[in-house]
DNA sequence: CTACAAGCTCTAGTAACTAGAGGTTCAAGC
DNA sequence: GCTTGAACCTCTAGTTACTAGAGCTTGTAG
C-alpha cells in the first residue's frame, strides 16, 4: 500500500505539517516523491510514524526516539542502552508527579485561604508575593 | 534601596538575562538608567520580580502572569477573575499529574515486560510499536 | 591608572510544532 | 476535454520562555 500525506496522516492521527516536520529533521525517511512532487509513503513509514507518535505520547522527546530507533536498527548493545533512556524517562516522569503534587497542595492552600477571607479582595495574588 | 542588575538577580535568584527578557516582553517595568546607561532598579521592582518568580515556580505561564498582574492592578471585578485563573491552573495541574500517572504505570509495563524475557533484545523499543 | 568584574546590545539558538501565503496537482463530475 | 475544488507543495515566520555568545562599554578596587 502506498499512502499520500492525507492518507498517512489518518492512518496515524499525526498532521500532515507534523509528518513534513518529522521528514525534515530527519525523524523519519524521506518519502519519494510521485510525478508532480507528492510525496509517496510506505508501510514502512507508516509504521515508523506509529512508533513516533506512540513515543510521542508517552513524553520521549524527539531526540530521545531518534536515539531508541538507532539503537533499535544497531548494534548489539543497543538493547542495553534502550533500556536505560526508558527508565530514565521513568524517573524524569516520577519526579514531575512529586512537584505537580507539591504544586497542587500549594494552589489549595492559595485558593482556601481566598475563600475563607471575607475581604472583596482575591487573595490568589497577594498570596503569590 | 536601589539594585543593579546584578544585585536584583541575587535578590530575586532570578537570572540576569531572564531579568532583562522581562523587561523586553513588558511583564516588568523598565528601569531607568545610570548616566552610563546601566539599569537601575527600585524596591517595587523587586517585588514585582519577585511575584513573578514565585508564580512561575507555581507553573504559571507569563501570558497567566501578565493577567494576574494587571488584575490586581485595576478593575472591581479582578479579584473575581483572578480567582478564576489559579482555579482554572489548579485544573490544568491536576490533569497533567492524572496523564503522567498513567504514563508511569504505562513504562513500569514496558519496562517490566523487558525484565521477564530472556532474549537478548529490549523489548522495549519494540513494545513501543 | 590599570585591571577586571559587571554591565550593555544584538543576534541566533532551543523544542516541537503551528499558521499562513501563494502556488501546483489530482480526481471527480459534466 | 474542461472545470472546480480538495489536497498537495514550498517557504517564511510565529509560538514559549528562555539561554548563549560576540563584541563592546562602564564601574570599582587596589
Amino acid at each position: 500500500m502506498i499512502y499520500s500525506i492525507g492518507q498517512l496522516s489518518q492512518a496515524t492521527q499525526c498532521k500532515i505539517p507534523t509528518i513534513r516536520y518529522y521528514e525534515e529533521i530527519g525523524i523519519l525517511d524521506k518519502a519519494s516523491r510521485s510525478a508532480g512532487n507528492q510525496r509517496q509513503y510506505t508501510q514502512m513509514h507508516c509504521d515508523r510514524l506509529h512508533l513516533i507518535c506512540h513515543s510521542r505520547a508517552l513524553g520521549f522527546s524527539l531526540k530521545e526516539i531518534k536515539q531508541l530507533i538507532k539503537l533499535q536498527n544497531g548494534q548489539f548493545d543497543g538493547a542495553h542502552q534502550s533500556h536505560q533512556i526508558v527508565l530514565s524517562h521513568l524517573t524524569d516522569v516520577r519526579k514531575k508527579i512529586t512537584q505537580l503534587e507539591k504544586l497542587e497542595s500549594q494552589l489549595l492552600t492559595l485558593v482556601e485561604q481566598c475563600q475563607q477571607s471575607q475581604t472583596p479582595d482575591c487573595l490568589c495574588v497577594s498570596a503569590l508575593k
